[in-house]
DNA sequence: ATGATAATGTACGCCACCGTACAGAACGAG
DNA sequence: CTCGTTCTGTACGGTGGCGTACATTATCAT
């Protein structure tokens, strides 16, 4: 098992992901990110079939990390309202939040980015859904109420790029959950 | 005046905003708008001075017919409750609500498509908040309501791309509306 | 009709990116 | 050390889009 500085399937795939972050997916080409990993084409094409597969491999990276970090964090708190506080406060930590989902969503005219966003989003929403759910509204309530704070994740990063997101978000996150009856925490 | 069957700027600018709605602002490109029109390159380079001109062209088209549709209509509706609800009915009606302006947002790298859609969003921003600071809400609130609003109008295109939006639009605008404090209307 | 001007077509050079060919370097096993 | 395998660099051809050059057609005023 050589730990050389040789460059690996993962290595390429993390500098993709990079790339997808700031540039979405059409930055996710073969040059590019071959020079910001110091690295020449056949190195690449040593390790991968084609673009595609890189960009597969980001994409999946991206899923895989995502699934873990988030996901497995909420499962443990019992409490739907302290869960969705804690999910909402978390989202909106990260100073770049939402933003690689929200390329991602509107990028979703590439089969393979459709096909990860999808299984994203169903799984987010489903949590979310969950959460409302057990603190007593009913099925269809519930799926609306899920659908729209996504949204309002959503919605945010986008107004972020053109500089129109809330300033305080501290404060927003609480503006937002008090409508559907989410008091501040401590 | 000639009433021929040459080529405007405008015809130019017409099949540009249909790419850039299609495929973003990647997809406004010289050949392919060109073939759209059944037209060559040097047609186009007798009415632009370059590709950019055109996407300059087909954003200034689409922030003059979004301003005068949307806008202007609402204006005139003196109750802020009737206003909004009027508001967010016309915003999920159309089949493909929020798409373009999705694309935009998410394609402000371009320094164009940037300073448009700034514009764009905080003129609509602004509508809405005045709607709800006439409601009686408190500046700060009232700023919060839009950004929440407007964001779940960005996130349910968002997730329409991936097949995830409200499968009844008309039932969850009003859930929508309701946590607001604005009852359905007639 | 005829010539000036407006508009379009064809052909070209340029660049960025994809993918391939092949030669050479790095590394481990014997 | 040396040889085969693994990896990397350089060089090339192909494609699609940008922009230009120049020839060609259409249209209008006279």
């Amino acid at each position: 098992m050589p730990r050389t500085a040789r460059l690996t399937r993962d290595d390429w795939a993390a500098a993709a992901l990079d790339a997808l972050a700031e540039g979405g997916p059409s930055a996710v080409a073969v040059e590019p990110v071959a020079a910001r990993l110091g690295a020449s084409k056949s190195s690449f094409y040593w390790l991968f079939e084609n673009r595609q597969a890189l960009l597969d491999a980001a994409l999946e990276r991206w899923e895989r990390t995502q699934t873990e970090t988030v996901a497995a964090r909420l499962a443990e708190i019992p409490d739907p309202a302290e869960r969705l506080r804690r999910l909402v406060h978390q989202a909106f930590a990260a100073p770049d939040y939402g933003d690689l989902t929200l390329r991602l969503l509107t990028a979703s005219d590439d089969p393979a980015v459709r096909s990860v966003a999808e299984r994203v989003t169903r799984r987010r929403l489903a949590v979310i859904e969950t959460a409302f759910a057990e603190l007593g509204h009913s099925p269809e309530l519930a799926r609306h109420y899920a659908t729209m704070s996504y949204s309002t994740y959503l919605g945010a990063a986008a107004l972020r790029r053109v500089g129109a997101a809330p300033e305080d978000p501290h404060a927003y996150v609480d503006a937002v959950l008090a409508p559907f009856g989410i008091p501040p925490g401590a």
